[in-house]
DNA sequence: GAGAATTGCGTAAACGTTTTCGGAAGCCTC
DNA sequence: GAGGCTTCCGAAAACGTTTACGCAATTCTC
């Protein structure tokens, strides 16, 4: 005799009674529902996960999809784990569990998260790098499966999601730079359809505009989102026949072989090319010169993100009544010392 | 009529056979077979997990648990991720998936580890971040749940494990400072319980005997293992009566931090201290000077993790015939600029 | 060509829960 | 004290699979 029925024979009670003593219902006397609770501590009890799923069709999990090998994995650790941190204090409100779910590198995204929702490992599911064009938008909505994007993509109105503010960003480190002198400033940004890549162009550009600066194509440096990124970045900004002063990156690790690459030219980061990065993390500030870039608190985003997701869940969205979330987050500018430098 | 019963009423046939020629069970026809698989395909039915689970009492499924506050987190993104890549490409042998479950910071670790046994949610775990004292491995014994730890603990005997060969490199570390003149070294290790420090800490010093360098408890700098780490780490050393010649790091994140450290107090690195650190990371060459470390395979250490822990799971014993794995994982050391400079 | 062996399939039980339904007992109301 | 309400609980069905068992039809063996 195992399972639930162990426990209402040890209690000389029916298993219909102690499930519904354990599960909160209200038609169970107090009494029993005290010896229920204390005899299922007592022999260590613990319902069957598959067993409630298979009945009530919902598996208490909520996944959290990303691909270990797409061009968002320049981010540090902290990034993503910042993030789930945030997201379990929201599911953990309602005995939800996260669990995360990498894709190989060698697998297609799309057809590793077809796999996983068929698999019903999780009620609900966030997906992260986002491209522009993302199937997995449509898989999802087809297959009726809440979830919410961490990223835009390019049909935004299709689905909940959150995403950073890269349009602040870019605005506000064009203005900054403009602002010291600046009429040159090239752009670092990944060379894959990846939405932030491109949404980070885009307000790159309009920046630009706003400045009455002509846009050039030639200062678009496509790379890699790492160390070795960056360091090319350099070698490309170095070669240009017209050299520009000022470099955005997208990814604070590009920073690092940026750095090395003017470094190995003879020329210093912050002096000869006013560098400005995206993302804060614990590098920038140790860094030399201290990388100026743009904060955010991860922990926050991941709550933001929970509670959307739950809002879109129809078990939860009384609780979280806030409907289909599009949000951009904004970031806080944080000064360091590559910038500083006037120009002219 | 849903699931398996609507492809069997669709092909007239019994959900019993449908379910055989689904799962390769020699007992079926082979045209019934053909006419099942592309039935199956035609219609989009995959089985339903749980239906499967309750029934098999198997999840098809691994789990790897981290603790995203634990010191180990001071690792860039791409050494997890590396070795998830690695058991991946294992499981998938055998149509496992494998899910990380993140352990959120503000939660007990073995707490959490008993309600993810309990929900059952995996048939197979990989621990990582071990204590020297872990209560993680009692606990998956009394279950019955089969597991590996990446890293040891303190009863190494107790369960399998693959762990880096911190010795070798601690080792390796200390010949190359002594044979450069060195015999004032000064190692950081992050302060907790945690097993690689512990290792580290002790091959440390008996690397330092084997030269006949007396150990002093002084030289041990205690911190956390990032950039901020590294920093603190600087100051401790620079303010130490005599100064140590070389360093050893265990993070190669803690290296920035140091690097700044060094260079706020006009010292130059390389130069004025000689580092070595632990492991290489794209960081490591992109540092100016470039940093000694050590090497290893992320992917293959993934691919030993899920070999050897099928090895241990009663289902797949046969045919990863290894018994129980306790393997030091070798590491090669990457000569860099960190460590050049001769001492006296 | 009779008996034995093999092949292929249908039937039904089982996995561990939750939940609907109904009913027994107790309480209240007048 | 009869009837209605409430409170609490047991019985049993249902969720979607896999698999042990048995049986019919076919093939093999001599």
């Amino acid at each position: 005799m195992k399972g639930i029925r162990r426990l209402a024979e040890h209690l000389n009670i029916s298993i219909g009674t102690v499930s519904r003593a354990l599960n909160g219902r209200p038609d169970v006397n107090e009494a029993t529902r005290r010896r229920v609770l204390d005899a299922a501590t007592e022999l260590g009890y613990v319902p069957n996960q598959a067993g409630r799923t298979l009945r009530q069709g919902t598996t208490n999990a909520v996944g959290f999809m990303m691909e270990s090998g797409a061009d968002t994995s320049g981010n540090p650790d902290n990034f993503f784990f910042g993030v789930f941190d945030g997201v379990q204090a929201v599911l953990s409100r309602h005995q939800l569990d996260l669990v995360v779910l990498p894709c190989a590198t060698d697998e297609d995204p799309t057809e590793y998260l077809r796999r996983m929702i068929a698999r019903r490992l999780v009620d609900a599911l966030i997906i992260s790098a986002t491209h522009r064009k993302d199937p997995r938008v449509e898989l999802l909505n087809k297959a009726h499966v809440p979830f919410i994007a961490l990223g835009r993509t390019g049909t935004p109105s299709d689905h909940p999601w959150i995403d950073l503010d890269f349009e602040g960003v870019a605005n506000r480190a064009v203005d900054r730079l403009v602002a010291k002198g600046h009429r040159s400033i090239a752009v670092a940004v990944p060379s894959s359809d990846i939405n932030l890549g491109v949404i980070f162009l885009q307000a790159y550009k309009d920046a630009l505009a706003r400045h009455g600066i002509a846009f050039e194509q030639s200062l678009v440096i496509y790379t890699s989102s790492s160390e070795q990124g960056g360091y090319q970045a350099a070698h490309q900004l170095i070669s240009m026949a017209q050299r520009p002063t000022a470099i955005l990156l997208v990814y604070e690790l590009m920073a690092i072989g940026f750095y090395r690459g003017l470094r190995d030219a003879g020329l210093n980061p912050g002096q000869d090319v006013a560098v400005i990065a995206f993302r804060e993390s614990p590098l920038s500030r140790f860094l030399s010169p201290a990388l100026t870039c743009f904060r955010l608190s991860l922990r926050d985003v991941g709550i933001a993100l929970g509670e959307s997701l739950l809002a879109s869940m129809p078990a939860y969205a009384d609780i979280y009544p806030q409907g289909i979330v599009h949000r951009v987050w904004p970031m806080e500018l944080v000064e360091g010392d590559s910038d500083n430098a006037r120009n002219g």
